[in-house]
DNA sequence: GATGTTATGTTATCTCATAACAGAAGTGTT
DNA sequence: AACACTTCTGTTATGAGATAACATAACATC
C-alpha cells in the first residue's frame, strides 16, 4: 500500500450499527450449531476485524481491543485469531502479515485474496486451484491447503 | 512440518563441489549481463541456499553466515536477500518466513511451491494462473505478482 | 459439588525485520 | 591522480510479530 493513496477503497466499508449486529449475529450462530463458544474476547476481536475497512495487524487489533483505550496482552489476541480462522470466520493474509474477517457465504471454504499495493484494499474471492492441484498431483503432492494472494491495482487506483 | 518426520526428503538435495561452484558462476553470469555484482555476502548467502536441502530462516543464514563461527549481523543477511529475491536467484515463502534458492531456468519467472508439512521440503514449480488472473480482471484489478503456496504431503510422507 | 476440560490472564521471552548513519569500495570524469 | 558520484557494507539500536509457560477462571458432565 502506496503511503500517498487518495482513491476510495469502497470494495469493503467497515460493518456498523445494525449490519455489524447481524453479522455477529451470525457468527454466533454458527458457533451454536457446531458447540463452540463465541466468548467475549473473540466476538471483541471480530467486531473489531468486520468494522475495519482494511487488513488489520495484530497489534492493531492489541491497541483497540479495550473500549476505553487498555490495549490486550498479545495472547489474548492471537487466541482469539487463531479461534476465528478455525471456524472461518477470518483469515490471515501472510504476505502482509494482517488479518481480515470472511468475507463469503459458508464455512470451511477455500480462501484467495487480491490486494490493492495503493490504497491496501483486500478483496476475498472463491479461487479455483484445479490447475494447480493437478500440477501438485502430477508431483505426488497431496495438498491440504493452498495460499494464494495476488498484489495489483484495484479498479479504483488503475 | 513435524518435529518427528523420518522420511528422506530427497526433493532437493543441497548441492555441493562442483555442483555447487556451477551454479554460483551461473549466478555470477547473469550478474554480469545485468550490471549487478555478485559481491562477497550476496555470494554467501546464495551458497548457504544453495547448500541446504530445505528453506532456511533468515537467522538461520545469520548463524551460518561465517565460515568460522561468526555470525552476521541481520541487516547484512537481508540485505542479501533482497538482492538474491530481486535477481531471480531466491524467493521467500510467506507462509514459512524462509528463504529458498531457485531452482527453475530464466530469471523473471513466476514461482509457486508445493510445502511438505511433514518433512519440510518446499519444491519449486512453475504456475499456470491463467484461471486466476482472468477472475481477477473480472474484478477489475490489475495484478502484478502473485504468491501461491500449497501445503500438504510430498510423495514420500504421504 | 467433585472432576475433567476448555478458555483466559499474565509475565516473560522469542523470532523476524528494519531504521539510521558512518565508512568503504566501485565508477566515471577531469 | 584527484574528484565527485553512486552503490554497497559495517554497526548499533530498535521496531514488529508471535509464542512459551503457568496460574486462574469458567464451563460442562456426572
Ligand atoms: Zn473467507
Ligand atoms: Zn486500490
Ligand atoms: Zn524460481
Ligand atoms: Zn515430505
Amino acid at each position: 500500500m502506496s503511503a500517498d493513496c487518495h482513491h476510495e477503497d469502497g470494495s469493503h466499508p467497515g460493518l456498523a450499527g445494525e449490519t455489524l449486529r447481524r453479522a455477529i449475529g451470525l457468527a454466533e450462530t454458527r458457533c451454536m450449531t457446531s458447540q463452540e463458544r463465541l466468548t467475549a474476547p473473540r466476538r471483541r476481536v471480530l467486531e473489531l476485524l468486520l468494522e475495519s475497512d482494511a487488513p488489520m495487524k495484530a497489534y492493531d487489533l492489541i491497541a483497540a481491543f479495550g473500549q476505553s483505550g487498555e490495549p490486550a496482552k498479545p495472547p489474548t489476541v492471537y487466541r482469539a485469531l487463531e479461534f476465528l480462522e478455525r471456524l472461518g470466520f477470518a483469515h490471515r493474509i501472510e504476505s502482509l502479515n494482517a488479518y481480515v474477517p470472511c468475507r463469503l457465504d459458508g464455512a470451511g471454504h477455500k480462501a484467495a485474496f487480491l490486494i490493492c499495493e495503493c490504497c491496501g484494499a483486500a478483496e476475498e474471492f472463491e479461487p479455483d486451484f484445479s490447475t494447480q492441484l493437478a500440477a501438485a498431483a502430477a508431483r505426488g503432492y497431496a495438498v491440504s491447503g493452498v495460499t494464494l494472494e495476488a498484489r495489483g491495482l484495484c479498479p479504483a487506483c488503475r
